[in-house]
DNA sequence: GCTTTTTTATACCACTCGGTATATTTATCA
DNA sequence: TGATAAATATACCGAGTGGTATAAAAAAGC
């Protein structure tokens, strides 16, 4: 059972993790989060020590959200190269998708927090760490395995598949056009099949 | 002969266009402007209609510099993909040269602006179209003088490496590790040999 | 050199910013 | 139910926001 303040801060939390989201850290004030919330301030910061907690909170709802709904998708399969395709067949909707998020939270936070004095930046890098290292994970899972090459670097291939999934993704927001995701995540599935597949 | 006026104006868009490219158009204030330029907010807004004008003209300035220097760099050859090379080349050491703009304005206006009530969005969506359709032009100019194979689709080959290329700053950039850039070069310079070159 | 025009500085506008001390309300549990 | 603790509302802080009217200074043209 949640104490009021849990269920509160939970409500703050996801209340305002668009936002924060859609316009960045600098460009999100109290007012916005008081008037989405119906609360007031001595109720915000009551439940946060500053609008920097708040805006950590939010990016890591935004991912936890995200990376969950991945982690879902791929376990339609259990082979690791299966799984690969599935990372990039999820990507394939992900305009739509991440919508709901107020766009890609890697890619939107990762710009804004990076020339600006908050430790944001810090937590968009582990999150980049952690996925690509699952990435380069499931790789060497498939070496054991037999499915994936035994030559491929899973550490530099891990890098390679997340910039060009971060470039489409920057790309599809900023031109209005998911034909940039489509199409790289169909060059990705060739890479995949002639490249790595055994 | 410059006026006055002309040279104020110019001096306050070099001084401020790195300010806008780093911080974002939100986060950028007019006292960030004065301090910078040494002027009070008459001389400002004597030139400028409002804030959004001088991000503006800072956004075209930042982007002009580049666009000449990658023209400048293309210059080393007159045949077509070899000028596609030195686009890849030029881009292995952006991180370095990008760092003095403030980082990427493409890349950092366009997600900055992207959810914002500016106009800025527009600027950076017609700079990609023009950039785009230079590489197209290009490689239809190659596929001409018999050196790129006919069957390029050069709209979306355009699309494909500016896409390639977003992904590698934005990551570089964020994870502060220029492999990103040097090894998204590497991929499509193979890319253009393998697929393209006839 | 003098006048007219352009350019810049000063002082101010109403408003918003993030944050806080304190009072009031609400939940918790004996 | 009544006392205690936790959570929220109110009112305020100093500082900063983009923007402007006007006065002072500097440039331009004759």
């Amino acid at each position: 059972m949640l104490s009021k303040s849990e269920k509160t801060t939970k409500f703050i939390i996801e209340t305002v993790a668009p936002i924060f989201n859609k316009k960045g850290y600098e460009a999100t004030s109290m007012m916005d989060i008081t008037s989405a919330t119906g609360l007031t301030k001595g109720a915000i910061y009551g439940n946060f020590k500053n609008k920097e907690a708040i805006a950590i909170a939010a990016f890591n709802e935004n991912v936890n959200t995200l990376l969950k709904k991945i982690a879902n998708h791929q376990n339609q399969s259990k082979s690791p190269l299966k799984k690969l395709y599935l990372i990039t067949d999820f990507y394939t909707n992900y305009y739509d998708y991440s919508k709901e998020l107020g766009g890609c939270p890697i890619l939107n936070i990762g710009v804004d927090s990076n020339q600006q004095d908050t430790s944001l930046i810090e937590h968009v890098r582990l999150v980049i760490n952690k996925t690509q290292h699952n990435i380069s994970k499931l790789i060497d899972w498939g070496k054991e395995s037999g499915e994936i090459k035994q030559e491929v670097n899973s550490h530099l291939f891990a890098k390679r598949i997340y910039s060009h999934i971060q470039g489409a993704i920057f790309m599809t927001y900023t031109m209005d056009d998911d034909q940039y995701l489509k199409q790289a995540m169909i060059e990705m599935n060739s890479i995949i099949k002639n490249e790595i597949e055994n």
